[in-house]
RNA sequence: GCCCUCUUAGCUCAGUAGGAUAGAGCACAUGAUUCCUAAUCAUGGGGCCACAGGUUCAAAUCCUGUAGAGGGCACCA
C-alpha cells in the first residue's frame, strides 16, 4: 500500500522502479515508516539526495494516508500516518480477514515442495523434524500466498539402503530361528530392527528359516521398509505434517521412467559411454580416487559439465546397475513434466554439493534452472543440559523425533525449528527448552491468543457484541500502546510478503513475537471491559484483530492457537 | 588439495533488496497483582557484529584475504 504510493510518486518524477524500500524506523520518534529512496537514486540522477527527497515529497499524493511527511538525516523521507488511515486499515483487516492478510502473490502458480524424504530404514530423527517443520511451514506460507502447492515425500524404496534394512531384519530373524546368518557389515542395528524380526517370526514362524537371503530378500525388504514407512507416516502425522503425494523411487524403475529419461537425454547428445581407464586418470587428479571400488567395464555418463556442474556424472555403473543419480534425474524430470512452475527441495545441508548436478538436469530437460529452489537445512545438535547427546546411527542409538516430541511437545519443537534460519546450525537443548517452558516464546504468543479469548468469553457473558463494522467508533484508540499495536497489525502483510519472497517462515515467527510483545503491555496497562461502552468496543475490536493475526501466523507455522491455557 | 555454509551481548538467536544511535529472548539485578489469565508488566547493566584490507555518500550486510566451526568432493546411497 505504502509501496504503491511511493512507486507512483517516483514515476511522477521520472523514475521507473518495481520496488522501493519501505522500512519501519528503528526509533519511533523518527516516524511510522520511512524510505531511503532519495539516497538510492541520488547517484543515478546525479542530484543531491535532499533535492530528490523534496521532489518525491511533492509528488506524493496521498492526503488521506499521511499526516506528516518529513525529510530527515542524510536523505530519508519519514512518514506519519493519519489516525483515520490507521483506523480504516484496522477495519479492513477485521472485515476482509485473509483477503487482507494474504496478498495474492502466487496467482495460482503451481509449486511442488518435496521434503523430509527420509530413507524408510529407521525412525525419523530430529534433523528430519527440522526439515519437516520447515517444509510444512513453507508449504503453508506459499499456499496462503495464492500458490497452488503440492507436498511430496520421495520414498527411497529402491536400492542399497532398503536392501540393507531387509537383510538386517533377515539376519535377526535367522537368529531367532536358530539358523545363524552373518549380520551385514553396514547393517541397521536399532531395536526397531529386532522388533521387525520378531514380528516377522510371530506372523510367519519358521517359514524362512532355511531360506537364503537371495530367495527371501524380496519379502524381507518389502516387509521391512513398508513397516518403517508406516512408522514414518505416523510420526509425521503426530508432528502435524501431512503430504499430498508419496512418490516411490522403485516405481521409476519399473514403469520405465528412468530408461525413457536417459534415452531422451541421449537424443540431446548429453549421454556417452566410457570405460574406466580414462576415468582413472581423471579421478587421480582429485586425489580421492579409490581404485578398489571400481570394476572394469563401460559405464554410462551424463554430460553434467556442459550444464554447469564440475564433473560429469555416472548414470549406469559398469556392472549394469543404475546409480542413485539416475533415479534422481528421472524423478526431477518427472516433476517438471507434471507441469509445476516451480520446484522446492528441502535438503539436509550435507547434500549441498548435489545442487549443481540437479540444476544441470533441469537445464538438460529444457527448463529454466531457476525453477528449482533448494532450501538447505543445517544439522541439529541435540543437547541435554548443555551436554551433547551421543548418537550413533550405526549402532542404532539415537534420539528420535518421536522421543523429542513426546518429551517437549509438538508446538515447542516446531516453534524452535522455525525460530532459526534454516541454514544455520541449531542447538536443541532438551533441558533448557523444558526448563524455560513457562517463559517459552511459544507460550508468550499463545498466551496472548488465549488471553484475548478469555476476555471475549467475559464480554459475551456481559452481552457485549463482538461483531464490528464501519460504524464501530475507534477514535478511543489513542494511547501509544494501542497505536503501536495497530501499526504492527497492519504491517503483517508486508512481513508476510518478505517471508514468501525469501521462502523463510521464521520471519513470521519473529513478527508474532513482536506482536505479542506489544499486546501484553497493552493488556497490562489498559482495561478492556470496564471502560465506557464505546472504548470497550474499540478495544475489543483491536483484540479481535490481534487474535486474527496471531491465529493466521501460528497456522502458517503449524503451531496450535489454544483458546485456554 | 579443491569447493560450499557459518562466526553478532555471558547463553540461544534475529537483523534476507547496503541506510539513521546494533535488536529480542534467556540468565542476572530491582520493582509491580484488592482489577478482564502474573505463562504478564516496568526499570537496569551488558557489543572491536571473528580478524585485516577494499568498494560506497553510507557496510553486521557486498568483494578479497586470514583464523576458527560444520559440511561436501566415488562407476556410494
Amino acid at each position: 500500500m505504502i509501496e504503491e504510493i511511493l512507486l507512483k510518486a517516483l514515476k511522477a518524477i521520472g523514475i521507473e522502479a518495481d520496488y522501493v524500500e519501505v522500512v519501519v524506523p528503528k526509533h519511533e520518534s523518527l516516524g511510522d515508516v520511512s524510505t531511503p529512496a532519495a539516497m538510492l537514486y541520488a547517484k543515478k540522477l546525479k542530484k543531491n539526495p535532499s533535492v530528490i527527497a523534496d521532489s518525491i515529497i511533492t509528488a506524493i499524493n496521498a492526503p488521506d494516508v499521511f499526516d506528516t511527511i518529513e525529510k530527515a538525516g542524510a536523505g530519508f523521507i519519514n512518514f506519519r500516518f493519519k489516525l483515520s488511515y490507521l483506523y480504516g486499515q484496522l477495519l479492513k483487516l477485521y472485515t476482509e480477514g485473509s483477503g487482507y492478510l494474504r496478498p495474492n502473490i502466487g496467482k495460482g502458480q503451481k509449486i511442488q515442495i518435496e521434503f523430509v524424504s527420509a530413507n524408510p530404514t529407521g525412525p525419523l530423527h530430529l534433523g528430519h523434524g527440522r526439515g519437516a517443520a520447515l517444509g510444512a511451514a513453507v508449504a503453508n506460507l506459499l499456499s496462503a500466498a495464492g500458490y497452488c502447492v503440492e507436498r511430496e515425500f520421495y520414498v527411497n524404496d529402491a536400492g542399497r539402503q532398503v536392501r540393507l534394512l531387509g537383510e538386517s531384519v533377515f539376519a535377526r530373524y535367522k537368529e531367532i530361528t536358530g539358523t545363524p546368518y552373518n549380520f551385514p557389515e553396514d547393517g541397521y542395528r536399532g531395536d526397531y530392527v529386532d522388533e521387525l524380526a520378531r514380528d516377522t517370526h510371530a506372523a510367519y514362524g519358521d517359514k524362512f528359516s532355511q531360506s537364503e537371503f537371495a530367495v527371501a530378500s524380496e519379502f524381507f525388504i518389502a516387509y521391512a521398509y513398508k513397516q518403517m514407512l508406516e512408522e514414518i507416516k505416523n510420526d509425521l502425522a503426530d508432528f502435524g505434517v501431512e503430504f499430498d503425494r508419496w512418490q516411490s523411487e522403485k516405481e521409476l524403475f519399473t514403469d520405465g521412467t528412468i530408461t525413457k529419461t536417459i534415452e531422451k537425454f541421449r537424443d540431446k547428445g548429453l549421454i556417452y559411454e566410457q570405460d574406466m581407464d580414462n576415468i582413472c586418470e581423471k579421478n587421480r587428479k582429485y586425489g580421492n580416487f579409490k581404485e578398489s571400488i571400481i570394476e572394469k567395464g563401460v559405464a554410462v555418463w551424463f554430460k553434467a559439465t556442459e550444464l554447469g556442474d564440475e564433473k560429469d556424472r555416472v548414470l549406469m555403473k559398469s556392472d549394469g546397475q543404475y546409480t542413485y543419480f539416475a533415479s534422481d534425474i528421472a524423478y526431477h524430470v518427472l516433476k517438471l513434466n507434471r507441469g509445476f512452475d516451480g520446484l522446492i527441495n528441502v535438503w539436509g545441508a550435507d547434500h549441498h554439493g548435489y545442487i549443481p548436478r540437479i540444476r544441470a538436469v533441469i537445464k538438460a530437460a529444457g527448463h529454466d534452472e531457476n525453477k528449482l529452489t533448494v532450501l538447505l537445512v543445517q544439522m541439529v545438535m541435540l543437547l541435554r543440559g548443555g551436554v551433547p547427546v551421543q548418537m550413533s546411527k550405526r549402532a542404532g542409538e539415537y534420539v528420535t523425533l518421536r522421543d523429542v516430541v513426546k518429551e517437549v511437545g509438538k508446538d515447542i519443537t516446531r516453534f524452535i525449528f522455525l525460530t532459526r534460519r534454516p541454514d544455520s546450525q541449531l542447538e536443541f537443548d532438551m533441558e533448557a527448552v523444558k526448563q524455560d517452558s513457562p517463559d517459552n516464546p511459544v507460550y508468550y504468543i499463545q498466551y496472548a491468543y488465549a488471553r484475548i479469548n478469555s476476555v471475549f468469553e467475559k464480554a459475551e457473558k456481559r452481552q457485549i457484541s463482538l461483531s464490528f463494522d464501519n460504524t464501530t467508533d475507534l477514535s478511543g484508540l489513542s494511547s501509544p500502546e494501542e497505536l503501536s499495536l495497530i501499526k504492527k497489525l497492519i504491517f503483517y502483510p508486508a512481513a508476510f510478503q518478505t517471508a514468501v519472497r525469501t521462502r523463510q517462515p521464521h520471519m513470521i515467527t519473529f513478527y508474532l513475537q513482536e506482536l505479542a510483545g506489544l499486546f501484553h503491555p497493552f493488556y497490562y496497562k489498559h482495561r478492556i471491559l470496564d471502560e465506557e461502552a464505546q472504548l470497550t468496543r474499540a478495544r475489543l475490536m483491536l483484540c479481535a484483530c490481534v487474535k486474527i493475526v496471531i491465529g493466521e501466523g501460528l497456522s502458517i507455522l503449524g503451531v496450535s492457537a489454544p483458546d485456554k491455557m
